[in-house]
DNA sequence: CTGAAAGCGCTTACAG
DNA sequence: CTGAAAGCGCTTACAG
């Protein structure tokens, strides 16, 4: 930068005024400067910047497994909403380690990101309440660690209830969850799967599998796997927590040649790509990630600008935002073939 | 930094040495240290020490498509071996976009990243060729940008000769590929299926399909719905150039009553998860993600240390290193049903 | 609208 | 083995 303005002939404080878009700045000095830029092929270095003014222009977004579909496309969708506003996401993958999630939390991210976006999994709301994270942070999902932050997702109750609903509608009386109420997610979940039996008056199988952290294909598998291995009577529907999980039911139903869905029909959330590529494709629910992203993005905005003329340096306004979802119908719920 | 050595009454020289593990510190001077250093909280600004240390301790890995699993695996990969060894990994999705390649080639990602890993998808070798890059680079995968830097994957003629031998040994003889050789990646995957075919004296349907850019699913499936209404014989057996192909292709087939692999067999390249969870599940080449991370990451480390005593400063030697993979036999192309 | 100068939090020759 | 000091590339009050 020092060497742009001595070949422009001006400071460096002229320099970065342009550079930074500042508005006071003579069109002709501007230009000048500019031409000195593109001359040197000046490039800004991000961390100088970041080491002065305090930001980064980067935000971090932990998960819980990268490679999870869900996941990656999660990814995919916060990487393209921060790039329209300009900034960089660095991608941290937790593995479920209880332990990095909770160095997250502590701010192991935080000196080289403005804020991060965090869906967490193991994480107990004790933690945070002992030791209150000090940097913009929200939270995906419905992982629950109280309510001192934002947090951005799809109403799990109501996603659950819209699933096992469709399964009722098409006939289904004796419908199985296939996943675990251990973690928030799973509660949410379960409990909208109950809401949905009682007000259709049906009787609970409440037949609930799969270790809380593994919502995967492996763990959809081996539980149906085993139920069809026991004796009892086949359920005539499953709602899985997740597609995850669904896919993984789907590999153990058409392995055991039972037929999806005039058997057994299912249904589950997330809709991930590969969902409308299995056979039968499944039913889900699809969250809008574009939406959680863009939302997520801007109430991290919201804090990051804090600390206004006034006193105010109270705890920020924690907020539950449920963002809109749909329920995508494909083959493995539909009982009467209507198209 | 200065409050703690206050706090421990040393000078800030001796507390850098101790935070960064510098050996000659005096065991109770290096206790005394740690001491204030825990007292105050202590932590380091990773972008302050980058600033004045030229490294920062990031890895920039830049893949087209984050959300397609192959990328979202390879990702995971990088991130657990930069781990591993103590850095952290900046995920960026070009979205296939030649320009966003050619701006991470300029250097985009450099100033806050020690180097890149690079999957890139149409970058022109030219380009290259005309601006290289100052900075540390290893390519991932096959696309070729000239010989200047070194390029990790696996022998992509190699693997899908292995996939189209493993396909005559079943029986087929009216092998189609499903992909296109319009990249690099491409035009190597066609060379192992004609180098297969030609061995085994087989004639060539050389039947390819199916946008250079865009190996996913939907054109998998579109390209297969296509050939199943022609009105030409059908195939015995598919090769597809990867998994995401393969899975849209089975889609197809499965729609369309064709049964696999009795009717057509089904083989490709890369493994990714979901290949296991199909129906039937899909015959693959599973190249082996983890050496490939851990080759790259060594592979820029050798680059980063460069610039020794002498005067060497030529250009990097570059190298083509091939990593292992096997071939993942699974019931979509095993015609004699022998387990 | 522009300059001269301090400082963000570190590391690293240079002395001792 | 440890100190005092310069400087990495920026931004930003403070003057003018």
């Amino acid at each position: 930068m020092r060497d742009v303005a001595e070949h422009a002939g001006v400071s460096v404080r002229t320099v970065s005024n342009v550079v930074s878009g500042y508005t006071h700045v003579s069109p002709e000095m501007r230009a000048r400067v500019q031409h000195s830029l593109d001359a040197l092929g000046y490039k800004m270095d991000y961390l100088a910047r970041g080491l002065r003014s305090g930001r980064t222009g980067f935000v971090a977004l932990a998960v819980p497994y990268l490679a999870e579909p869900y996941f990656a496309e999660l990814a995919q969708a916060v990487i393209r909403a921060a790039a329209r506003r300009g900034i960089t996401v660095l991608v941290e993958s937790t593995e479920g380690d209880s332990e990095t999630e909770r160095r997250i939390l502590s701010g192991g991210l935080t000196n080289v990101a403005d804020g991060v976006l965090f869906s967490a999994l193991t994480l107990p709301a004790a933690d945070v309440a002992a030791t209150p994270p000090d940097f913009p942070l929200v939270m995906l999902g419905e992982h629950d660690v109280g309510d001192r932050f934002p947090r951005v997702g799809i109403d799990n109750v109501a996603a659950a209830r819209t699933a096992v609903e469709h399964l009722l509608e098409q006939g289904c009386r004796r419908i199985v969850a296939l996943g675990r109420n251990g973690s928030e997610n799973g509660r949410q979940r379960a409990e909208g799967y109950r809401q949905a039996l009682s007000a259709a008056g049906v009787r609970r199988v409440n037949w609930l599998v799969a270790p809380v952290k593994d919502w995967n294909r492996a763990q959809g598998h081996e539980a149906v796997r085993q139920l069809l291995e026991g004796s009892g009577p086949l359920p005539d529907a499953i709602f899985a927590f997740n597609d995850a999980l669904a896919v993984g039911a789907l590999h153990a139903l058409n392995a055991s040649g039972v037929r999806v869905p005039d058997d057994v029909a299912l249904a589950s959330i997330d809709n991930v790509p590969e969902s409308a590529y299995t056979h039968p494709p499944l039913t889900s629910v699809a969250p809008d990630l574009d939406v959680i992203a863009e939302r997520a993005l801007t109430l991290l905005d919201e804090q990051t600008g804090r600390q206004p003329a006034g006193e105010s340096a109270g705890p920020v306004v924690a907020r539950r935002e449920s963002t809109p979802f749909r329920l995508v119908v494909r083959a493995s719920s539909r009982r009467q073939h209507t198209d």
